[in-house]
DNA sequence: GCTTAACCTGGACGC
DNA sequence: GCGTCCAGGTTAAGC
């Protein structure tokens, strides 16, 4: 990896007039935790074995995004996939609001959030780390992973351009910070962790999760290579099913896959913030009830009842609105 | 079928 | 500075 000042490449741009998009929102929601935003504002990571940059206006979900592949350029598909931008969020806020008013506050907060469709080799390994943790340490543990055990990215582009800022609306120059922070590397292949040393993964913060990870991966080399993959082709509850009867794989983690990885779109994760917010709005009955199979399965039912076939899509705004209320 | 404890770690908080 | 609690779960044992 050769770090850059000098800008690396053309902008490209998607425009996202009829498809808001709110990239801070979409990247910071706790789907995924490789991603970083530089002082300028433009967003790095890594998406299988390309990097990414991405860019648009604060603040506006109707802004285009301007992206940038690395080290090959152009791979519109693999951006607008990879963003969910294929979904019809304006339909949705209308179907959300008039099965719940109360969604109306979150919609306007978070306008233009959507679901990622991620590698499902990182979102399965990455939700392993989820399980009693905070985001912060998941982020710096599924860093410290792909440093250890993944590919380098290359983010050195032959021709350079002469970018600059000729309006507020414009892009900045992109160009790489100069700070190891902004490495990338491809999520480590399934092989990798099948024989990674427990003792380096639990120096990387994976903790008591380390053995686990391991032993994951090995079981997913026996199933076979694409197996996982093979998931997206099944009907959500077959796929929950399957993912539920790895050992170490729960209900909650199962349905993380499902909704950012393997494009189930109603799969409804219920952690304790979606637990909560489901009593104080849908369920107050299940508000003392411990989180059984039973219970999880009322819950996730309260929220598909509601919300039908993008479900998961809508939990995820009441979900971030339960975080930063939180935080804040 | 439900409850409980154990599993790592580090930041937040109270004293 | 130190002790305690808690954080986007899962499993197995005990009841």
């Amino acid at each position: 990896m050769v770090h850059r000042q000098e800008p690396v490449g053309d902008w490209e741009c998607t425009n996202c007039e009829n498809r808001p998009l709110n990239l801070g929102a979409t990247l910071t929601s706790g789907q995924a935790f490789r991603w970083r935003q530089d002082a300028a504002g433009i967003w790095w990571g890594a998406v299988g074995t390309s990097g990414l940059a991405l860019w648009q206006r604060s603040g506006d979900s109707r802004s285009p995004l301007f992206w940038q592949t690395f080290p090959q350029a152009g791979q519109r598909e693999l951006v607008e996939t990879y963003l969910g931008l294929e979904v019809p969020l304006v339909p949705l806020y209308q179907e959300w609001v008039s099965a719940e008013p109360r969604m109306q506050n979150a919609i306007e907060l978070y306008h233009g959030l959507r679901i990622l469709r991620q590698p499902p080799v990182e979102c399965f390994f990455a939700f392993q780390c989820a399980t009693c943790n905070t985001v912060v340490k998941i982020e710096r543990s599924v860093h410290r992973l792909a440093l250890r055990y993944g590919a380098p990215i290359e983010i050195d582009f032959p021709e350079s351009a002469e970018s600059g800022m000729t309006s507020r609306d414009d892009p900045p120059p992109l160009t790489l910070p100069d700070d190891p922070a902004f490495s990338f590397f491809a999520f480590p292949e399934i092989e990798t962790l099948a024989i990674a040393s427990e003792d380096a993964l639990r120096s990387d913060l994976w903790g008591y999760r380390a053995p686990r990870v391991i032993a994951l991966a090995k079981h997913l080399l026996a199933l076979g290579p694409d197996w996982l993959a093979n998931l997206h082709g099944q009907p959500y509850a077959r796929a929950k099913e399957a993912l539920v009867a790895l050992h170490g794989i729960g209900e909650k983690v199962a349905d993380c896959i499902c909704l950012f990885s393997l494009g189930k779109d109603e799969a409804t994760p219920v952690d304790t913030h979606v637990r909560q917010i489901a009593c104080s709005l849908f369920v107050p009955e299940l508000r003392d009830k411990s989180l059984t199979p039973r219970v999880y399965a009322a819950i996730s039912d309260a929220y598909q009842e509601r919300f039908g076939a993008y479900a998961g899509w809508a939990q995820q705004y009441l979900f971030l609105g339960a975080m930063r209320g939180k935080k804040a």
